[in-house]
DNA sequence: GTGTGTTTGGCAGCAAGCTGCCAACGCAGG
DNA sequence: CCTGCGTTGGCAGCTTGCTGCCAAACACAC
């Protein structure tokens, strides 16, 4: 049965560095998921002095919205400068830390659980794990794909429907010539020299 | 602090089916991860007769592994066939039950954890989503890619590099007419009209 | 060996995709 | 009004991709 160790609540983020903080400093890997980036803005200050120190490997899935604040895309990108692996997520999550897969926490409600049950833990890792896959890099996210979600759904639309180029141009209502040119552009902008790798890199990015 | 009611341990499945398998008969929602068919099933016997009484959601994950046995497709099919939705996963996911998103059930080591706490099945169930979005729908699956996996990896390297046809086929050392010949057949197994859409399907089958 | 069925790959012709060129259009600023 | 600048889309010519046809090569049984 649990005992007070294995499942910790705490009431505010205050309390969290109080209690937890210090484990982030022996840890060799950290793990964490962000609506937003005011959460875990305390931890943070904690994250970023580490990787200096030590080889520590530090990933980070955040929603894309983050992305549409300027400050916040800045901010990724320093995380991302500094080494961390930074993913973006169509999709909620909830806010989690893994610290070496051995301890981990989850906003929950107004407060924050810290699980230290070994099994538990290993549950929440490897869901983790699958939300880490499923989400997309922000290297590539940043660079390209941002921009391309607001002008070019239909486009994309079109190309994965699986017609004509000149069906497409109809349905569009520009010129073959027309059509093609964005076709090309895209796929540039994907770094692309065939359709099917465009495609790929499409469905990667999470596009479609 | 943890009450005995939040997170209990449970030794063994004749424990679990004890003292769990009565909150499977209250659920409207069954979501559930498994890496081979013989986990959990003891619960399954409460899970097959649920469909008919009532509108349930069952969704189901399984590894791609048991795809090779065709026992194991079989049962697959089954689930399928009695309205469960079931995927494919390619990477480990830690066994998982989830309960109308209010109880989970994680194996944990030789026994199993029943979590109640509101709050941390939430962030469970959360990242359970994520591991449902990152897998393949098992209809797609099992139709089409399964044999595809072991025949064509080169063939989908290829493509997804971005070269041409004639590079291609000399890469794998054949005509271009046969080259060709493959790409169509892949495409047609993939149900795709344009070598784009055959790039985003194939990724999202996760074959690339 | 012979027969049978499958796979291969060259060829040829067509369809689709790609791109340079340029005239035509729309639009702000002078 | 005109000038300059960017976008459009037709045209033309080229490359790439697609596929039916068929002979050659291979596999396997008899």
């Amino acid at each position: 049965m649990p005992r007070a160790e294995e499942i910790a609540n705490l009431r505010d983020e205050r309390e969290l560095v109080e209690r937890a903080g210090h484990l982030l400093a022996g840890a060799d890997e950290f793990a964490c998921a962000a609506n937003d980036l005011h959460t875990w803005s305390a931890m943070q200050k904690f994250a970023q002095e580490l990787p200096k120190q030590r080889k520590l490997r530090i990933r980070k899935v955040y929603l894309s919205r983050v992305l549409l604040d300027p400050a916040g895309a800045e901010h990724l990108r320093t995380l991302h400068r500094l080494g961390a692996e930074v993913r973006i997520s169509d999709h909620e999550i909830n806010e989690t830390i893994l610290l070496d897969g051995r301890i981990a926490i989850l906003a929950a409600g107004p407060g924050y659980s810290v699980v230290r049950k070994p099994d538990l833990v290993r549950g929440i890792s490897s869901l983790f794990e699958a939300a880490w896959r499923s989400s997309t890099a922000f290297e590539a996210y940043e660079t390209r794909f941002a921009e391309l979600r607001q002008y070019t759904p239909q486009l994309l639309d079109l190309l994965s429907s699986g017609s004509t180029d000149e069906k497409a141009a109809r349905e569009m209502g520009v010129g073959l010539r027309t059509y093609r040119r964005r076709v090309a552009e895209l796929m540039d902008v994907l770094g692309a020299t065939s359709r099917f790798q465009a495609g790929a890199l499409a469905r990667e990015a999470g596009l479609l």
